[in-house]
DNA sequence: TTCTCGATTGTCT
DNA sequence: GACAATCGAGAAA
């Protein structure tokens, strides 16, 4: 097991990189407890060309600057005033790409992240979905712009592969109000994986 | 300063 | 299947 290191992140095509990242594992030590889950489902996102990006054309907020760092950090923000929803930021310094974790298999911590949802037994919904895994793996704003080779958030590559066949490409979700870019096929999953959120609407 | 709305989820009908 | 919850970023003034 060792940590994805600095020149992971730093590639360019971030859809490259979004399938990447699917299998690799997502750990978070916080408050003292380790929780660990197979990441299963990612989104990108391209920067500046991307209308559903926050970096769209360009813009630069306190909020988006992380964006533009060298690959490697976090990038975690509050949506709809609720949900926290973790990206990993990707590509060299200036260039804002990111990719949306969206689904998560739980392997470590798995107590914890029970505890933390509220919830009893083990449903796909405890990490199925951007807010509800970020919930369970402690995630909130706190861990924005961390280092991803520290050792509060970090991702971890166990040598995993899957053949093409295995991984589905289908548009984005959520992002309806991108017009055109909404269509392009730019979420990712394990096909089968019960820990793929379900698009709403 | 004010206003609008979102990379979602859980609950109720 | 519809809808409320909830708050801060971003834009306009």
């Amino acid at each position: 097991m060792a940590k994805l290191p600095f020149s992971f992140y730093q590639h360019e095509d971030v859809n490259a990189l979004a399938v990447g990242l699917l299998g690799k594992q997502l750990f978070t030590l916080v408050d003292g407890e380790l929780t660990a889950g197979t990441i299963v489902e990612t989104e990108a996102y391209k920067g500046v060309i991307d209308k559903a990006s926050h970096a769209y054309g360009g813009r630069f907020t306190p909020r988006t600057k992380v964006m533009y760092s060298s690959g490697g950090l976090s990038y975690v923000y509050l949506c709809y005033g609720i949900h926290h929803l973790f990206n990993v930021v990707t590509a060299p310094q200036g260039t804002p790409h990111a990719v949306l974790i969206r689904g998560l298999e739980p392997l470590i911590g798995i107590d914890v992240m029970l505890r933390r949802r509220n919830m009893e037994v083990v449903r796909p919904n405890l990490t199925a979905g951007p807010g509800a895994l970020a919930k369970a793996m402690g995630i909130d704003k706190l861990l924005n712009e961390k280092d991803l080779l520290g050792d509060e958030i970090w991702i971890e590559d166990t040598g995993l592969k899957f053949n093409e066949e295995t991984i589905a490409a289908v548009p984005r979700v959520g992002v309806d109000y991108a017009e055109e870019h909404a269509l392009l096929p730019w979420r990712y999953y394990i096909k089968g994986n019960p820990y793929v959120s379900k698009p709403n609407r």
